[in-house]
This record gives structure tokens, sequence and C-alpha cells, in this order.
RNA sequence: CGGGGCGUGGCGCAGUCCGGUAGCGCAUCUGCUUUGGGAGCAGAGGGUCGUCGGUUCAAAUCCGGCCGCCCCGACCA
């Protein structure tokens, strides 16, 4: 390995599961490849589901729920989305258990459905359904509705928060009168999900549009956010497609437009997952532990107060309490840890394990010179702080926090990513450097597969911003006018 | 489904080769002393060793079947 990719990366699954346990964020349920999401965690991804939301609000989206049953006949209704998940869908047979003579259980033989169900892989089989009666005029358009749901996908191999058989995601479903209004719909999320993962998850992302082999099922097209992860691969943090008319016409969903015709509707679908809690603790995370972003962390102010006798103990609370509530009164989340049955140091490994951005520590000492120590959870510094004007300075630090963390990952991204013009260079980059690596494409699914098969890289995306460069194949020597991100993928 | 590995208190493991009736670390509980970087000491609780069968005076250990899990490959938000 380069020294470019720390020795943490070799042995990167085993550290990764640590940093989880450690921060008691999940643990492996009996069921094989679901995930248990502990208080820690899923404060984690409410405080994303929060911002989320709001975030679809203001683009004037709406939420609704649709079921978790699909009849199986739905998805056999768009050719595309059944090669896609057939291989993965729990299905429903039964609607019953029956006790044998022997007090053995199955599913009653009587209780047999007419028609399977399956358990939603994803919902635009059923919403689609729905939206053909919802949807009769341009009067109704466009309809622009998300669903935060569950959904399971009955995967060969899992792997905690990244790929489990079931998952907490949202997912968006729009209608539009129009190819364009539908194009610019699933732009504006692709936008929508950039934007949350930059400037609240402080993990740096490239924009593009997936290659035909790795577009959604049943999609025209596919936008990505591709973020790299601190062992030099990629992972898709979330996706906005475009779906033409493709369900539409599969599920017959038509509308009278102004001039008195009939037409399809056009379609968008679009989501992010609980994969954005790997994601998030894949990029920022040390050998520490967890590494939270201010503006996601579910505490974002930790006080430790340091004692050894009664008075003592009165005075460093007072002020620990008063200090707690004037950061409240400033709209930060605080917590006081007043337990008496650890000792601070444990408590400061604890909080770190946590990824607790800021940490306080106030001690006889700090009460007598009205500061306390502060310390910072990205760089690990400490300080004395004065007591007067606490609030603002924890302010901007926490700001400073966030745009360290975002500065960092950019710059680990940037020293892994190469740009190369021959398969030689290309095959030895990733050997022995990893990363991302640009490279010119002729556009065909040949060269794509033939390079997965030699090098297990994949093509992350074709990036929105790439500049229009003259080039040749890696492979095929055709002529490409400019360059695609390759990786190894999770 | 192919190739490897592993099942022993809540967690992580030793013991298996060479049978003798189960042990270590962490965690938990009690008490005392501690508290500015993961406390110390003393004591306590908790496991029919994945499962079924075989061999034996005796099985975690040897033999056979079954079940489960993990890692590597094909599938994937």
């Amino acid at each position: 390995m380069a020294d470019a990719i720390t020795s943490r990366a070799t042995d990167y699954s085993q550290w990764y599961l640590d940093v989880v346990k450690a921060a008691q964020l999940a643990d492996h349920s009996p069921v094989r490849g679901c995930m248990i999401v502990k208080p820690n965690g899923y404060a984690l991804w409410d405080n994303m589901k929060t911002v989320l939301d709001g975030m679809f609000k203001q683009t004037g989206h709406v939420n609704a729920y649709f079921p978790i049953f699909i009849p199986q006949s739905f998805l056999a209704k768009e050719a595309d989305h059944v090669d896609g998940f057939a291989k993965e869908c729990a299905v429903v047979t039964h609607s019953r258990l029956k006790v044998n003579d022997d007090g053995t259980l199955i599913a009653d033989p009587a209780s047999k459905l007419d028609e399977n169900l399956i358990v939603r892989p994803t919902s635009e089989t059923i919403i689609w359904d729905t939206y053909r009666n919802w949807i009769q005029s341009w009067r109704d358009l466009p309809v622009l509705v998300n669903q935060w749901a569950n959904v399971v996908r009955w995967e060969m191999r899992t792997r905690l928060f990244l790929r489990t058989m079931e998952f907490l995601w949202q997912e968006g479903h729009t209608a539009h009168a129009t190819k364009e209004e539908a194009i610019e719909e699933t732009r504006l999320i692709h936008d929508l999900y950039a934007t949350f993962a930059e400037e609240y998850m402080a993990m740096p992302v490239i924009k593009g549009f997936k290659s035909e082999s790795e577009r959604f099922a049943g999609a025209e097209d596919t936008y990505t956010i591709e973020a790299m992860m601190q062992d030099g691969k990629a992972l898709q943090a979330g996706t906005s497609h475009f779906l033409g008319q493709n369900f539409a016409k599969a599920f017959d969903c038509t509308f009278q437009t102004k001039d008195n015709t009939l037409e399809h509707v056009w379609a968008t679908s679009w989501g992010v997952s609980t994969r954005l809690i790997g994601a998030l603790i894949m990029t920022h995370s040390d050998d520490r532990g967890l590494v939270l972003p201010p503006k996601l962390a579910p505490t974002q102010v930790v006080i430790v107060p340091i004692y050894r006798k009664e008075h003592e103990k009165a005075e460093v609370l007072g002020v620990a309490e008063r200090i707690q509530h004037e950061l409240r009164g400033q709209g930060l989340t605080v917590k006081l840890d007043a337990r008496e049955s650890y000792r601070p140091g444990r408590k400061f490994a604890q909080y770190e394990a946590e990824g607790t951005p800021v940490r306080l520590a106030i001690g006889p000492r700090d009460v007598k010179n009205g500061v306390v120590e502060m310390a910072r959870r990205d760089t690990g510094e400490k300080a004395s702080v004065p007591q007067e004007g606490l609030a603002e300075h924890i302010e901007t630090t926490l700001d400073a926090i966030q745009q360290g963390l975002f500065d960092k990952a950019l710059q680990f991204r940037e020293q892994h990513t190469s740009s190369v013009d021959t398969y030689d260079a290309f095959k030895r980059v990733l050997d022995e450097k990893g990363g991302f690596v640009y490279a010119h494409w002729d556009g065909s699914a040949e060269t794509e597969a033939q390079i997965k098969a030699d090098t297990k890289a994949t093509i992350r995306c074709i990036p929105l911003d790439a500049p229009e460069e003259d080039g040749v194949d890696l492979i095929s020597g055709k002529p490409s006018k400019r360059r695609v991100v390759f990786a190894k993928a999770y």
C-alpha cells in the first residue's frame, strides 16, 4: 500500500465496527443483516431527517405514506424495474400461522394468498398505481410527494449502515406535465442532496450522472452524489432519478392537457437512506471514535464537572448549571454530565468516542479564575476560555469545526484523486493509491465491464462539471470528449 | 451457490492436537478509598461449552449428522 492510505485503511472494516460499537450506534440484530439503531444513532438520523424534511418542504414538497406491501403483479409492469429488484424481494405468501399437533408452527396452507405480496424494496410501483387515480388533468400537476419509510432488499451480503436488509429512507415521487419540468425537479433534488451533504454533513461530494449500467432500474437518467470514504473507496450517498414516462406508461397514468390532448405524465424519484449515517462515520471518524459535524450532532456541547469535596461540588455544579442554561438560551444543545459514578477521564473518553464537537470541563480552579476548559473534538485542542462571552466563543468554534471537517475531507479527496491516460497507469494508480481516478471513456458498456472485471473499479459518475477535453478510451482507444470518475465502491 | 474460518457467561477470547467434569480479560453487583485523561483494593453473581447422536468408566475436547454465524467472490441505496 502506498503511504497515501494509512494503515487504518488496510483494516478498515474492523476499525469501522470498533468505532460503531464504541459509540453504541448499532448492534447486529438476531435478524440477519438488519440493524438495531440505538438511541444515540437514531438521534443523528432524527437530525438529518429534520434538516432534509425542511428542505423538501421549502421546495414545495409534501409528505404522504403508502403501503409496505406491494401486489406481486405491480412489480411486473415495468420491465427494467423487475430486472433490477426481482432478485432481492421478500415475498409474503400466507396470512396466518397454524399450530400443528406436535406443537410446531407452520404457515397455514389454508391461508395462502391469492396473490403474493412483496415487501417494498422501493415504492415506485404502488405509488404510480395510486397516481393513476390522482391525476386526471393538467390542473392536478405537479404532484410533489415524499415518503419517510422503511424498505427491504434481500441482500446476499450486508454491511452495517451501508447495505442492510431493511433500511430507513425517504423516497420522493413526483409527477409533471412536461419532460423539462421533470428534469428540472430531478436536478433540484440533486442539488439539494449535494447541499445537504456538504453544508450539514461536511462531506464533499461529486455531482454527476450514472452510466447506463449503473442507472436505477426503470430510470432514463440517474443523478448521483458520490463521496470518498477514508479508505479511498467511493460511496453513493444519494440519487435522483429522471424516470421519463416509463412508469406512467406502465401504470397507464395520463392527464388531459390544456390543448385537450391525452398524455402520459413525466416522473422523478429520489432518495437518501440511513446509509448517510455510515457515510458520516466513515468520512470524519478517527481512531478515537466518531467525529460529528456540529450542525448534525445530537449533543453539540457536553459539560463535565470536576470536584473532590462537597463545597467544591456545590460551586462547580452551580457554575456548570448556569453555563448550561446560558448556552441553551443561545439555541445550543448542551448536556451536563453530573454522574458521580464515573470519573472525568472516563467521561472525556466517552464523549470523544461519541463525537461530541465541544467539551467543557469545569473544576474548582476554573471557578476561581472565571474560566472553563474547552476541548475541540476535531483537533483535540484544549484551551482555557473566559466564562464571560462563552456562548459566542462556542458558536464561533462550532462554525470552525463544521468548516474544518469539510476542508479536511475535501483535502483528503483531492490528495486521493488522480487523472490517467493509459490503462497501465490506471491499474497502477488503483492498486497503489486507490481513490478516484479520472479517465477517458468511450461511453461503451463493454469498456466499462472490462474495467470492472479487471480492477473491480466502476464508473462512479460522469461529472456534471467536467470540462470538454479530447482524449481516447483507456481500452478501446476510441475518442472521448471528457473524463469520468472511476473508483472502487462500497 | 463456490472457496476459507468459527460456534465456550452480556462482549472478546483461552482450553480441543494429547478426554478427567470449565477458565481469563472487559462488563455487572456490594463495600471502602478515590475523582483535572478511560480509578484501586476486597468480595460476589452469571456458562448443562450451537445442536442431535455415537465411542468411553469419563467428552468443550474424539467420531458422524444437522443448524447457525463471519470473511472472500457473483447482486446492491
